[in-house]
DNA sequence: GAAAACATCGGTATCGTTCCCGAAAAAAAT
DNA sequence: ATTTTTTTCGGGAACGATACCGATGTTTTC
């Protein structure tokens, strides 16, 4: 394939280049009729002005890189169409990586989109990111960047995150109000932000409804299904609670597959409620309640916020917390 | 942020940037204590080489372009991630975009991508694609393209996707061992090799069987949950089988839902089965009977037949046809 | 009608690399 | 000791665009 350049296209049209790169910018340097003249002559030659040169004299890549834990996760597949949307109408291009939950991929993902030059970073840490430093070292680079749903305490950094405590607190208050009183929570990663709004949510609506809580009402799991299946065995183990709130829908699919299994029915003798929302949430068997977040209102807030910082280089990091919505169905 | 270049660093050692630059290349026309020296200064001023001016330069920019008709489609969520894995290890980035299954998208996605100067491109067209000037244009420009999963008929173009006739074929003759005779075939849209296929092995298998087929056993769908409670109308509404096989996981999903609804058993009155192996198959209530496809293994695979072209660049297509492996679960 | 203002364009340096060619120094060969 | 070969490096021209500055022609102003 053999690529024309501005040059040779000045050439056929026996102008100069500089009046070519005009015609491709919103440049009011040039006479409308030239202007027309070009754009006419390059749709014939399939032309493009190279974005590589422009990128390199421009010093801006037209390009974000996104950082999420797996494609694989519903959650994020549907939050980066909402990112898309957005950097497509800014005409930019997204540079996905995942980090598998993996601390250390988290920082060559970090690593390879600053060589890849993106113009700033969405991402959302992994459950075992604990340290800070990588994303310190972006704030303090001036690279724009915003952090999404996994949240961290990091200040100057812009953050998108639901209501988690509200949620939460609104979703134990629906269970105390439907009679369930020997709740258990199963709560996410301990590093997380939302982790702990979501715990407080639980502990003070139980608090509020002066029910208490023992030892054994919150345990810690992750985001997968095999978590559900762990943590319901040692919830049944421990004690025998009517209702079993999970902080993820995925766990709660493998809470339900297990009290399934061990013919445990779903609501009567345990409820069961999940958060997320994902589509299988409505299709398994019973039902699932749970929380809807607007993931994809997530992602588009995400990407506007970076745009915010890309446009003015001094924007104050801003942090956006969206409403959730409680779902209610059969298995509760 | 200040970003070093070679030639500051160069300053900084007192020697050429020629030098320099050969320090980053496997060039074996530097002295190995220099090429030493030069590293050691580049990790203390965290200097990397600008790889936009190195795309330049070079002509190629260590991008491939994927195009998906969604990311929220689990299938193609796992399958990036095979075709990321290759692409890590050979140092190169991914450049996703969706079509969401819209044929203007899918053009759009490849302007764009080539646009982006992408190296080559990995893509799996939309279930509404019915003419391919776009593809064939890309392959007669010498752009390395590979087309996965959902290919189309069009030669001298690398393509991956799977044993679709003999899965369906193995299927179709496991539900008429189990004593299905009436049963309703739901294919996939027209345009795509797949379904073609898929719809040939299950109606060679019924011949073979010396099962005669009636107008109304074979139904399109597309991919989508709606598709398969529209479906499952329609069927009942004509005939009245004993199995529904679904070319596609979500449709069965569909399926099951209408039954349930419907009041039906599955699968005594009706079996389901479907085709992909999803992961909520095996969550579902009936765990659904599915054909599971080597996901990972095809992007890898799809990643490696573009390595191929991109490494020399008169390699001839190939078509990779990979097996599937029947899941039998409670809904047959 | 001359001067000033404006519209439109061309020439050239620049972005940060790689590549080619030749020079200098070191090692080997005579 | 001289010549030849090898090793190692530096200088400058690309890559394909943008941006600045100045030149030219055209219109406006008094």
């Amino acid at each position: 394939m053999e690529k024309i350049t501005i040059e040779e296209l000045a050439k056929k049209l026996n102008i100069s280049k500089s009046t070519v790169s005009r015609a491709f910018r919103d440049s009011f340097d040039i006479n409308p009729k030239t202007k027309q003249r070009i754009l006419e002559e390059a749709k014939k030659l399939d032309f493009q002005p190279n974005s590589i040169a422009k990128s390199l004299r421009e010093k801006m890549t037209k390009r974000i890189g996104v950082i999420i834990p797996s494609f694989t996760i519903p959650f994020y597949a549907k939050a980066i169409c909402g990112i898309q949307e957005i950097a497509n109408k800014e005409g930019y291009n997204l540079l996905i990586c995942q980090s598998d939950e993996s601390y250390e991929a988290e920082i060559r993902n970090i690593k390879s989109l600053l060589n890849s030059r993106v113009d700033g970073i969405i991402m959302s840490v992994t459950k075992e990111t604990t340290q800070y430093n990588h994303i310190i070292q972006l704030r303090d680079k001036n690279i724009p960047i915003v952090l999404f749903n996994r949240t961290t305490d990091i200040p100057h950094i812009s953050k998108v995150r639901v209501d988690d405590y509200n949620a939460t607190y609104k979703m134990t208050e629906y269970l105390v109000s439907k009679g369930y009183h020997n709740i258990v929570y199963i709560a996410g990663p301990k590093n997380l932000t939302m982790s702990i709004n979501r715990i407080k949510g639980f502990t003070d609506a139980m608090y509020v409804k002066k029910i208490e809580l023992s030892p054994h009402s919150i345990i810690h799991g992750d985001f997968s299904i095999e978590s559900g299946l762990k943590c319901s065995e040692e919830i049944l183990k421990n004690t025998q609670p009517d209702a079993i709130f999970c902080s993820c829908d995925n766990v709660a699919f493998g809470v339900i597959k297990y009290l399934k299994n061990a013919g445990i029915r779903i609501p009567n003798d345990i409820a069961v409620a999940g958060y997320t929302d994902e589509p299988f949430a409505s299709l398994i068997e019973p039902t699932l309640t749970t929380i809807r977040q607007p993931i994809y209102d997530i992602g588009k807030m995400a990407a506007q916020l970076l745009f915010k910082q890309l446009r003015y280089s001094n924007t104050k990091p801003e942090i956006q917390i969206l409403p959730t919505e409680l779902i209610i169905r059969n298995s509760t």
